[in-house]
DNA sequence: GTCTATAATGGGATAGAC
DNA sequence: GTCTATCCCATTATAGAC
């Protein structure tokens, strides 16, 4: 009844934390051991390196996510008509999910997703590609059944676009937040703000193709 | 005719390039000064520090952007029945006229942008703000005369999902365009890019207002 | 203005006692 | 598993000769 918390969960709680804050470069081991209330070294005896923390740190939410993500397509490709809404809307639940996984669970992940979008040169790309290729297969084929008309590389634009708007927008979620709150006096949730992002990338990917001069 | 370039030039000219590959933070001051061939003290002889240097390099881009950028607003300020299509348009001339500042002026200065939008917490929302508010107010002016029906604060929420579409795909721009390559067998140049997006902006900026729960 | 040399700091990682 | 102490490295920045 006296124990806290195992070292080694400290230890993440701490480093997700400040790497949603600053960044994985701009976050020191020093600063994340401090936070924990652990020993320097003991980073290294649990994990390893930094590199290896910062994978764990993701994983623990990306296993959550994913799986959930994957039954939400898996429900929606049995489904009759699917409405390209509904396919946007499927990313709600399993991110919502995450703050079972800890406080602010959500918000943490989307931050962690930005920086490691935009810290690491495309290795979180390569990452999901050979780690969770088949459910990002899933979101294609459920794309392409609601935009029967988009050619496959107008899909990859338009999701890459979509994943932008995304990332970034979670990744400064906590400024736009306090943003709408002074000068709009509207309080907005991170649902409240998934919400309004919904509508605006599904028009994005189903805007009217037109002609093209790459 | 001996001279090669002002020791100036070339340490701004060789810290745009790396900042725009690898972010400010993880650019150090010895890769700076060894791409461009000058002494390791000679940046904080010219620039104070690195932190003036990072400022110096965004503002050569910025001056020359928000000025044009500034005139195709009062310009399309001046038209009769403007459509959010040409809102968008208006920033491609200013941005590709970048690439006169310095060959491909263009996509370092927004995988620029991207960087110090990520990178930096804010500080360079603020420096917009503060810098260039004017030129954002005839912005946020010109959409809500293309779109009157869409409340302020919904302007400002779909405003910066655009910028972070932007921000982003600019910043991995390199990226998509290669995958586009392989893929797709579409060779993609950044005008091209830029054609792509814009669409999908517009679509998005311009959608429907629905009831939300924040 | 430019150079060498070096100060001052902070980073990740580890050896070895407990 | 945890701690102290330390190593080794890279960084920014500066002092001072030229």
């Amino acid at each position: 009844m006296k124990r806290t918390q195992p070292t080694k969960l400290m230890i993440l709680d701490a480093a997700e934390e400040l790497f949603a804050e600053s960044g994985f470069k701009d976050t020191s081991l020093r600063q994340i051991t401090g936070r924990a209330g652990v020993n320097l070294a003991s980073v290294n005896y649990h994990f390893g390196s930094k590199k290896e923390l910062i994978q764990s740190v993701l994983e623990r939410y990306l296993q959550v996510f994913m799986h959930r993500l994957n039954e939400s397509f898996d429900a929606l490709m049995n489904t009759a008509s699917v409405k390209l809404h509904d396919v946007f809307t499927s990313f709600v639940e399993p991110l919502l999910a995450l703050d079972e996984v800890r406080p602010k669970g959500a918000t943490v992940f989307l931050q962690l997703l930005g920086r490691g979008y935009t810290d690491s040169q495309g290795h979180l790309r390569w990452y999901f590609a050979t780690h969770y290729g088949e459910v990002l297969e899933k979101l294609v084929q459920l794309v392409k059944r609601t935009q029967p008309d988009l050619p496959d590389s107008e899909i990859f634009w338009r999701l890459h676009f979509t994943l932008g708007t995304f990332v970034f927008t979670m990744a400064s979620s906590d400024a736009l937040i306090e943003i709408a709150e002074t000068d709009f006096d509207e309080a907005v949730s991170l649902q409240g703000l998934v919400n309004h992002v919904i509508p605006y990338i599904a028009a994005g990917v189903s805007a009217p193709v037109v002609g093209f001069k790459n």
